[in-house]
DNA sequence: GAGAAAAACGAAAAATTTTTTCATTTTTTA
DNA sequence: TAAAAAATGAAAAAATTTTTCGTTTTTCTC
């Protein structure tokens, strides 16, 4: 089943200011509409009935109550009961409504990644000459751990997370090569100079960070979004993170899944490589 | 939020028949409801419609389109639970599976974390002189990971991902610190001979590792289990490795809720020191 | 086992909600 | 700048849901 969130942000252009406002709302806060009538909801939005009508129609979900249903069957039951972590938690409960909080950034993000963005990046990483992956403070450990698994693969990828570095790296890169930036708030000022040096080099620029328009979506050729709602003590953003490393899982699963077998192999030697290090 | 098929199972003695007949059909087949109207749905169930909506208010949904509403946000979360990725998937279904398999992976290690243990960590790792951490390979980034967590609340932590090192470190800890291992199979030889030598120098060890006896619990004072049901492609037991970074999450955060001003200070701290990096 | 009380039920009326129609406004294009 | 096209909302029309109320069925008492 395709996500309706997904489908709305694919048909957004082709939408009129109207339609948009329901996109945004939407969008922002899904679950707002299912209690309400599609004349309160208009209101709210501040639209007629007849433009919510042709919204859903669209979308291709039949009308007003098909729309309702599908958000419906896209909010996960859990994302009510996002309770907050307090001081007076055990470690115990807060593990717990961490794995609340990250199903929900995950289920988020689902409906945000678009599609064609995901399998373009999976192609432009497995088709290039060399892969170099930026990521600094929190993304540092995201990026190398990208690097391990692109490795694993046979790719020639490798993790920088070192500014300097980073701009050097860009700076030789070409056509072939593909540069990718690591970066939740879209605005690391290093990590966005660094794509941007690799663009102008004609590089490949592919970047991961939580969903909207930001410093980096604009030297990004291909924008991978993540969506968590960031709560207090989430200063570290960890159900971004999960997402991301996610992100990552997936390209690095396509590609095993559309290598051919001397990529397989190469997972394999990796894997007989290091048995002896184990007891 | 409640679910709602249980909820049915609960008030099936209050029920009539008609009103059995309606909950036998959505336990059997919830998803058909969706696309039928309250009279059409009547028809199929062999009732009239006011007993549909008698059942409706029954369960609290409000009425017909709150049954609906109820039923679809309960058969999102089961729909793609146990499906397998398979080598004709899109990226983007890849990612949804994937989702599937964290969130059972999370439920699971949630099963058989010790909250003891747990709370013990944290409070080793609190109150510890210096904290190490040893990953090799796949889990070098999530030593990586906890390093910074523990460096943003001002814990004396490194990571070390270098076997002759990891000795070395090892063999000068004593009493007052912890040494952390990481391994999701428990055999990394290495790194069970590292909190091997940190035991033998009086160090609190900490182990995360996939349920079960494994060498490293043998040398672990305190062992953190996650538990994942590894699959053909999940060589890099991906969502094993989520649950590693959730428990290092929730320590982190645990640690911050019990500490005294001074620490949250030096998170305070890092945040302003790393507000000049952005745009 | 009969009769009364209670509960369950459905048909149809009433109320609500959704959808369509169509005239108006806004935007785009030539 | 004017004509064409697109977008939109108010209101009418259609569809759906909910309530009412009388009938049927079940349960309980004697």
């Amino acid at each position: 089943m395709k996500s309706i969130l997904l489908n709305m942000r694919s048909l957004y252009n082709e939408m009129g200011p109207g339609e948009r406002k329901i996109a945004d709302r939407l969008i922002a806060n899904p679950k707002a509409i299912l209690p309400l009538s599609i004349t309160e909801f208009a209101t709210e939005i501040g639209c007629g009935d007849a433009t919510v009508v042709r919204f859903a129609k669209r979308l291709g979900v039949g009308g007003y109550q098909g729309l309702k249903l599908a958000v419906a069957q896209e909010i996960s039951t859990l994302s009510d009961e996002n309770a907050q972590i307090s001081k007076s938690d055990s470690c115990y409960d807060m593990f717990v409504k961490r794995i609340g909080e990250i199903k929900v950034a995950l289920e988020n993000t689902a409906s945000v990644l678009d599609e064609n963005s995901l399998e373009a990046a999976a192609k432009a990483i497995m088709h290039s000459k060399r892969i170099v992956i930026f990521g600094l403070g929190n993304s540092a450990s995201i990026a190398v751990d990208a690097q391990h698994k692109f490795l694993r693969v046979g790719l020639n990828a490798s993790a920088c997370n070192d500014n300097h570095m980073q701009a050097i790296i860009s700076s030789h890169l070409d056509e072939d090569c593909v540069a990718i930036g690591i970066t939740h708030s879209g605005q690391s000022t290093d990590i966005v100079q660094a794509l941007k040096i690799a663009k102008l080099n004609s590089a490949t620029t592919i970047c991961i960070t939580n969903y909207g328009e930001s410093p980096i979506t604009k030297v990004s050729d291909i924008c991978l979004f993540t969506k968590s709602a960031e709560t207090k003590h989430s200063i570290l953003a960890m159900s971004s993170r999960i997402a991301q490393l996610t992100i990552f899982d997936c390209l690095y699963t396509y590609i095993i899944a559309n290598s051919d077998s001397k990529a397989i192999q190469a997972i394999h030697n990796t894997e007989s490589a290091l048995k002896d290090k184990k007891l």
